[in-house]
DNA sequence: ACCTGTCAAGTCTGG
DNA sequence: CCAGACTTGACAGGT
């Protein structure tokens, strides 16, 4: 089994390259002329790609081909006072740039919306801009020309006291997304609230890949093993161009489980890798540590030691 | 250069 | 019904 790994958004190695530069609201409104404001805006969020493009070139040099683009790319877009801005014109070219590397090196990109955008939500207005968000997302990826093996992946959302009710409402609300939007679509088990059994039912249910978290399902589970699980997760990917992918953390502390450590722990890591070897060709690994691309790349060194795996390249293993 | 409180967005808990 | 926690990188305002 050949396995790559990737990380989240910024690199700890490669300073003053932040990905999710930003503006608060409050400064916006404080700048009288509202187009020199936005100027500003655009300005941060060609900053924003142009930082992405150095943390492409910087993980091309250590063979790194996953890679999760921050969520935080545009400042303050689908904001109430921003309605209106189109901020695509200016900063279409930049997006063009990215995507066209990303192409060329063959990436497995992806975004990962953050918690606000909840389809289980039985708030319509929370649901409209839920909607937004996704569509945003979708247009950053068309504006980078890649086609639907680029995804964004998001949680089921809340339960509201009542877990089959919010999925029933959750598989509404997916229906009735665009296909575009839709297809773009992965659905992945959280850490407090939707399991990955609930997750993975849902999912054959709306035919999505399922990106299972090994961390999320340790702390939130239905006592089953995540290596008991992992055919029926495997082939939610069977109609996709690209392999299954899976995220991987380890506990901060006994008293915080939930919570991200520096880096990872090759062994909880090999305990879900070595069971599933034989029977799957090809696996991508997220790696979300605070140390980022320094935990993917002590990650490497200790699997070096290890039994069984070879070192393919900087980023990737066979096991 | 460094420190601290604050920040668009949602949900859950507890008062 | 409302305040605070959750979580996280970065801003904003201060020294």
């Amino acid at each position: 089994m050949i396995v790559r790994f990737g990380y989240v958004a910024m690199s700890v190695i490669v300073k003053n390259a932040s990905p999710s530069k930003t503006m608060t609201a409050t400064s916006f409104k404080k700048i009288e002329d509202r187009e020199a404001a936005i100027r500003k805006l655009e300005r941060i969020a060609e900053e924003n790609l142009q930082n992405t493009l150095r943390l492409l070139y910087h993980n091309r040099a250590h063979d790194i081909s996953l890679y999760r683009f921050s969520s935080k790319l545009i400042p303050l877009i689908g904001h109430e006072m921003l309605k209106g801005w189109d901020p695509f014109p200016f900063l279409n070219e930049k997006f063009k740039e990215v995507g066209d590397y990303v192409k060329l090196h063959k990436m497995r990109v992806s975004f990962h919306p953050d918690h606000f955008t909840v389809l289980s939500t039985p708030r319509a207005e929370v649901l409209k801009n839920s909607i937004l968000d996704l569509q945003k997302h979708l247009s950053m990826l068309e504006a980078m020309g890649l086609d639907e093996r680029a995804k964004y992946n998001i949680h089921i959302g809340g339960s509201y006291a009542n877990k089959p009710k919010s999925i029933e409402r959750f598989i509404k609300n997916f229906k009735g997304l665009e296909e575009n939007v839709k297809r773009r679509i992965t659905l992945e088990n959280d850490d407090k609230t939707f399991t990955a059994k609930e997750t993975l039912e849902t999912c054959e249910q709306l035919s999505v890949p399922m990106v299972l978290d090994i961390h999320h399902h340790w702390v939130n589970n239905d006592g089953e093993e995540a290596v008991e699980l992992w055919p029926r997760v495997k082939n939610t990917w069977s109609e996709q161009d690209i392999p299954p992918k899976i995220h991987v953390s380890s506990p901060k502390s006994e008293k915080d489980p939930r919570g991200h450590s520096d880096y990872v722990d090759p062994q909880f890591l090999l305990g879900f890798l070595r069971p599933i070897a034989n029977k799957t060709g090809q696996i991508d690994v997220m790696i979300e540590a605070k140390k980022k691309d320094d935990a993917l790349f002590q990650l490497m060194r200790d699997l070096k030691e290890e039994d069984g795996v070879k070192v393919i390249n900087q980023s990737t293993i066979e096991i």
